[in-house]
This record gives structure tokens, C-alpha cells and sequence, in this order.
DNA sequence: AATATATTTCTTGTCGACACATAAAATACA
DNA sequence: TGTATTTTATGTGTCGACAAGAAATATATT
């Protein structure tokens, strides 16, 4: 399982890795491990084992784990192993609401502070995922999504809805990655009408619009994840008849 | 001004400090200082300084400084010495924005979902308070009324908004100690009554009401620090006449 | 004297090693 | 056979040291 992964990360010979990015590249690797499931959740993350596979010391391998411990993507248990944040379903309404709410004040504020400058770029996502469902390419797809509300969010401009935001997006992404199986071809067309919608208004400066289909974007999300739970539920409850 | 705070946070000789207690010790000593401005923003932070300071190699140190880093207490410059994060007045207007929005969403979810047990919580800090405040002591309101609102927003029960409120509850801190001296005696008391509403209408469950509520708390705030930076600049206005 | 270059200094980023803490394995005991 | 205790093993937390990078200082050159 692990056994290709090994070493495929490793700077090449003769490379000279500049002062400092041994923690970023580490980070960002892990990261977007994570984020892919390639990293399941819940298994253990080796300081040692990781040392080995980047080529460098445990130090800076420490220090990518603590920024991603900080961003509730790993999970540090004292004196033993880390572990991959565990997607916990017990918190999903809580998510469910923080997202919702996220959803509607950066598109909110969007709409209020955009440059156009910004809207050029939220359009260029756009098409990106637009292409993305065209070419039936769901990683790009769920990769591009998140690029794009992002942007939104920092045409918004308010610093703590930013992180805030980045974080939940994170996790909705590996929540769809979890159950992108169940992906049919009919959602990523509703989601690429909410999004032209969303841009418009955006561009337009409606406010009241913005938050409107912000809401009705995010309750679409929610419902889609649901629904993937319920799937899943019935795949298992199998066993019990 | 740091020459008496050097040694002041040394382990007494002969105790064993666990393993894993050197970074926590570091980062709620730095943090705590940092939120009461006793290191000033903008003020560098030497990391083999503060290893002698705190009698411990530099690695923990620097783990704490990551975390820090995280919490947005810090920034680091790369190669470069850190720094304590500087206020920054052109973000005021997103602190103010996400503060207001965080004050009423924690309240009414407190209002949701709190247990009877959270309630007795929420008001030791409120009883807290208002001796703080009887006492004159402004470090202890200021530090006390922290605690309350994220007792309020722990018995919202969502991590997400947790996590955030108590990032901007920090950044209050900081803001209300920087301008402190300004502090009259007539404020203090409007906090109480409105902590007071507050409390009743989470225990009565009433949603709308704690909303109502928080937000005007949260406008009472604003408008405080507001009228602290006026009074600022009116201070520095005088050098142009 | 002013600018450009070399040197020094100082702090960080990284390393390899060691000690401690916890879990797992092995042993003793009822 | 099941439970309690000791032992081993594995991986973390911490340390001291070294090297790289940037600012500050000194030196050289026009």
C-alpha cells in the first residue's frame, strides 16, 4: 500500500534545496496527500519513516506536522504516533453550518468589495471547472471548485473568513473525495449554473443576490454529501437483512 | 525594559519537567505576553534568547513560535528574525466584520444547545466579572469577559466557530490592552447588564433574543475601540496645528 | 567623499544523536 | 486459562552543534 510511495518524493541528486523549503515541501506534499485520500484517515504518520522518504532530518518533517496539526488535518497524540485527522461524522452538522455560513458572507462581501481585476480570475476558475466537467475529470473538478470559491472568498477580502473558509473547503474536499465514487454526471451541471449565477452577481454588485445563491449553492453541497452518507449507510446495512 | 524579564520564566532548579511540557510552557508564556503586550508588537523575537530564558534548547521554542505563527500572534520572516504580529489598523474593519458576525453566531448556538451544566459555567464567569470590575481591576475584566464569550461559544458545541472566535477574542485582547488606559469606569458596567441579557436569554433558550443581544454587545465594542483610536489621533493631530 | 566590494557577525534552518514514554510482547502467577 | 507484572521495542521529545543566509561593518577603488 505504502510501498510505492516510498522515495517518490525524494529531492532529485544534485538538486540544491534552498534554505527552508525543506518544511514547505514537506507541508505541501503531505497536504495535499491528505486532501487526495492518499493518506487515509486515521493511519498513522511516521516522523522517521517520512525523514527517509523526503531525505531530510526530522526536524523540519516536525515542524510540517505541527502547521498541519494547526490545520486540523493531522492529529498529534503526545509521546505516540500522529495521525491523519479521522473525518469525524459526528461533527458534520457543524460543519454543515459553519460552510453555509461561509459560503454566504464571502460571496457576500464579494459582491461588496470585488475589484475587476478579481472577477477576471474568478471567471478564469470557472471555465477551468467547466472544462474539467467536459473532460469528466472529477479530481480536477473538486480541486477547481475549491480554487474558485477561495478566490470569492479573498475578493471578499476579510482576513479571518479567508482561513476560515480555506479550512472548510479543505475538508469538504477530502469529504468528497471520500465519496466521489458515487459522483453521477447531473450534479457538476447544477454546480456550474450556481457558479455562473454566483458570478454574475458578484460582478453585478447584488449583494442580496450573492447571499441568495450562496445559501442555495451551499445547501445543495450539504444535500449531495448527505446523500452520499445515506448510500453508503444502505451499502452496509446489507449485511444486517 | 527586558532586562527584568529575562530569567523570570526559568524552571526552578531540581524540578523534572515532563517530557513535552517544554513547548506548552513556552507557547502559553509567550502567548500570554504577547496578549497583555508585554512584548510589543512589531518586537522581534530571538529564538536563542528565549532558550536561555526558558532554560531550554531551541527546538521547543521554535515549535512554540510555529504555533504562534498559527494563531496569528506572530510572524515569521524567513531567514529573518520573527516578530511579534503588529496591530494592524487597516484590518480593523474585517476584525470588526468577523468579530460582530462570530459574537452572534456563537450566542445563538450557545442558546441552542447548551447544557444546564455550561449555563452554572458561564455564570462563574459572569460573578467573575463582575468582581473584577468591583475591584477596579481592568487586566482581570478584560481577561475574565475572554473567558466568558468563548464559555458562551464552547456551548455552541461548533468547532469551527470556536476556534475562530477565540482567535478574535485574542485579538480583542490585545486591541482593549493597547488602549486600556482610556478605560473610564462607566463602560465596565454596560458590559455587565449586557452580559447579564445575555446569560438569561441563553438559559431561556430564546435564539432571536441572544441574537439581538450579541449583536449589540458586539456594537457596544466596536464603537469602544472606535472611539479609543479617535481619541488617538486626536492625541497625534495636535503636532500638525 | 561616495560608491562598490569584501568581511564579519549574528540568527536561523538543518542535522545526527540520545533519553524518555508509551505500547506491545513476554513472562510470572493465580 | 485468564490476569497481573516485567521486559523489550519503537518512535517521540529534546539537545548541542554546524552551516547557510542576510544584515552590519569594514575595506578598497574611482
Amino acid at each position: 500500500m505504502d510501498a510505492d510511495s516510498k522515495g517518490n518524493a525524494v529531492e532529485a541528486a544534485g538538486a540544491k534545496p534552498r534554505r527552508g523549503h525543506g518544511v514547505s515541501t514537506a507541508y505541501d506534499t503531505l497536504k495535499q496527500e491528505i486532501l487526495e485520500l492518499k493518506l487515509r484517515p486515521g493511519s498513522p504518520v511516521d516522523e522517521t519513516e517520512l525523514s527517509t522518504r523526503f531525505g531530510m532530518s526530522r526536524t523540519p518533517i516536525r515542524e510540517a506536522l505541527i502547521k498541519l496539526a494547526n490545520d486540523g488535518l493531522v492529529v498529534t497524540l503526545p509521546n505516540r504516533s500522529t495521525i491523519v485527522a479521522p473525518l469525524d461524522f459526528l461533527e458534520l452538522p457543524s460543519f454543515y453550518d459553519a460552510l453555509t455560513l461561509m459560503y454566504r458572507v464571502t460571496t457576500r462581501l464579494a459582491a461588496q468589495n470585488r475589484t475587476d481585476a478579481e472577477v477576471v480570475r474568478i471567471r478564469k476558475f470557472q471555465t477551468d471547472y467547466a472544462e474539467a466537467v467536459a473532460a469528466k475529470d472529477v479530481s480536477r473538478m473538486i480541486e477547481v471548485n475549491r480554487h474558485f470559491h477561495s478566490m470569492i472568498a479573498r475578493a471578499g477580502k476579510n482576513r479571518y473568513y479567508i482561513e476560515l473558509f480555506d479550512r472548510l473547503l479543505d475538508e469538504g474536499r477530502r469529504l468528497l473525495r471520500f465519496y466521489y465514487s458515487s459522483f453521477n454526471d447531473e450534479l457538476p451541471q447544477v454546480y456550474l449554473d450556481e457558479h455562473e449565477k454566483m458570478v454574475c452577481a458578484i460582478e453585478a454588485r447584488d449583494v442580496e443576490t450573492a447571499d441568495r445563491i450562496a445559501k442555495q449553492h451551499a445547501d445543495q453541497i450539504v444535500r449531495q454529501i448527505q446523500s452520499y452518507i445515506v448510500d453508503d449507510r444502505r451499502l452496509n446495512g446489507d449485511i444486517a437483512f
